[in-house]
DNA sequence: CTGTTAGCGCTTTCAT
DNA sequence: ATGAAAGCGCTAACAG
């Protein structure tokens, strides 16, 4: 058994309530017997019983965050700014992978660690709205994405901006003959893909071109259509692409890579764009252009309104964020850097180890 | 107020040890009673309070893992296999980042959400063996990587063997004159950065070759010394390398950027390899040969040695296992795969969207 | 300013 | 097989 609060006030000679407001820094305790106290926590190496003190206070001071992973780039960046923006609030997160599967998503909609989470925050992929409408915990929720469409706070980047913003970029540098590369459905494909690829659209018509369907690869692991495989039936194409729009920056990679294979240049053959903003799309060459979603402003957001719930918002009705995102040209739609060939001194001196 | 176990056993007419045992999955009681119970459950909505619970038990079946950042790939990876490890176990996994800050280190390690982890996995980068040596929290801990090395219980890959099998890989194609690129001090750069360049050194001696040390470059955030820095300083030697060892791949990813920028080709001019095997290096061009520790395996054994002292395993001394890794030969040391020049069919029939 | 005391909701002897 | 009751360690309401 350790010690608690009971050993701590013996040795100290005073009442349990002393050492506890020792303890939680309370401010009328005079300064003897808070030395005293002091002393007595010292010497026995006291710790604070959390699971008593939050059953106490009715509050833990955690909050559950449940992404379909927290491996890859996006996801691990994303929790990593959550994280940070929790314990700004003094909360700690706990992290929970749904692995986008709709049972697990569900378990931690409906009553999920009761009582010793105080919110969630839900990247939900399966789930729908009639799951949110029947939800009976009244842990407050907050929802990252745009799959779902009732029944909870969330919040989200405009997906049809996106779709537009990187078609309108690509057309921008004379591209007309754009292919688009999405996920199927367990990703961006479902809900969020739909509505980036009306933004798509939105921006072909508005620069007077038809939408051809035959454009549109899709990447369904379940069914072994893997990006390179999409690529490849863009490429094999009768009339060929100029470019390529792919929902996010790993597709992108893929696609470039495969590009390569085949012998395309990126981006005189073909013009590419992804979505996310990964680390790796800086420093490969052709470096990625991409659509970069304000991670910061989504995580910020997110944990601003789970805690005004936390704190007793009242719940009149779901409340819906649009997070922004910047378009960052690089040089798979803008040409390659100009390359110094063979070996010479950098224009600048360079640093010796 | 929400309803709890005492309301439950009224509404179904039992006694609270009933619906407990209910709850609790446990044998002996009657299928009417427990038809009873299960119905009132339903009807209620009852969620158990975890926070009772586990004051009640004593454990929480929470852990925590405690990493410089959760983002990044290397570390999201291990985050991951190490969230499902738990898993397997009936943990939930608490995340905490340290930042590689000492003061969150040690917080972590001495005295941590006391009494709501049943244990702590840590990974170091400051920490020191003083600091473990004078440790009074007596919260299992299990440490990852090999910069303490007093203690308590640690997994890690051998660096030294790292530093080897990466030099001997790059003598093996020939490659004389190897530059390194580490980092410094709050990285790999550290012990573990000793350690591999030990590595590398035993495999030049190996190879009857003397160790040169303007051909090892340090990255150094604090002292503005990036990668690209570091690239330059080894591509401005008077002799020229003819490969790069660099040790993690986001720096060798950096560099091989900046060798294009400079007109080296990888690997014809200069073959890389880093460590880590993060996805980007699969897809870049030329694909990134890398050592890749298995990650999958030291979060089995952390977990496995936690959950061990969790159990009561007595503390007879600091355990030490040694994780395994993989070289993995790819384009930047090995050649590029052959290019179809301009627009062809692929071999295999591709599918179409 | 400090001490006493009553629970928070649950599990768990100990009876029955 | 079920019930009554005693705490787990802490906080907070209430006295003093």
């Amino acid at each position: 058994m350790r010690t608690r609060l009971k050993d701590v006030a013996e040795r100290a000679g005073v009442s349990v309530k002393t050492v506890s407001n020792v303890v939680n820094d309370y401010v009328h305790v005079s300064p003897e017997l808070r030395a005293k106290v002091t002393q007595a926590l010292e010497d026995l190496g006291y710790r604070p019983n959390l699971s008593a003190r939050n059953l106490r206070r009715g509050r833990s001071g955690m909050i559950a965050l449940a992404l379909p992973s927290v491996h890859g780039p996006y996801f691990s960046e994303l929790a990593h700014l959550i994280v940070r923006e929790a314990e700004q609030h003094d909360l700690t997160v706990l992290i929970d992978c749904t692995y986008g599967e709709l049972t697990r998503e569900q378990t931690v909609a409906e009553g999920f660690r009761t009582h010793l989470i105080d919110g969630i925050i839900l990247c939900p992929w399966q789930l729908g709205a009639a799951d949110l409408r029947k939800r009976e915990d009244t842990t407050p929720l907050v929802l990252l994405g745009e799959r779902v469409s009732y029944g909870a706070d969330a919040v989200a980047i405009d997906s049809r901006a996106v779709g537009q913003a990187a078609t309108e970029h690509l057309l921008s540098i004379g591209r007309r003959r754009i292919g688009v590369m999405r996920h199927l459905p367990r990703n961006t494909g479902g809900v969020v893909g739909k509505i980036r690829l009306d933004g798509y659209k939105r921006a072909l018509a508005a620069a007077g071109l038809e939408f051809d369907p035959t454009l549109v690869a899709s990447v369904d692991r379940a069914h072994g259509l893997d990006a390179k495989v999409a690529t490849d039936a863009l490429l094999d194409l009768p009339e060929q692409i100029d470019a390529l729009f792919c929902f996010n920056d790993e597709l992108a990679l893929v696609a470039m890579r495969r590009l390569y294979e085949r012998g395309y240049r990126v981006p005189d053959d073909i013009a590419v764009i992804g979505v996310d903003g990964i680390a790796a799309g800086a420093t490969i060459t052709p470096t990625l252009s991409t659509i970069v979603p304000d991670k910061q402003q989504i995580a910020a957001e997110a944990v601003r309104m789970l805690v005004e719930r936390i704190e007793g918002e009242p719940d009149d009705g779901a409340r819906r964020v649009k997070a922004g995102f910047t378009l960052l040209p690089r040089e798979s739609t803008m040409g390659l850097k100009r390359v110094r060939r063979g070996p010479r001194r950098s224009t600048k001196q360079a640093a010796r180890s």
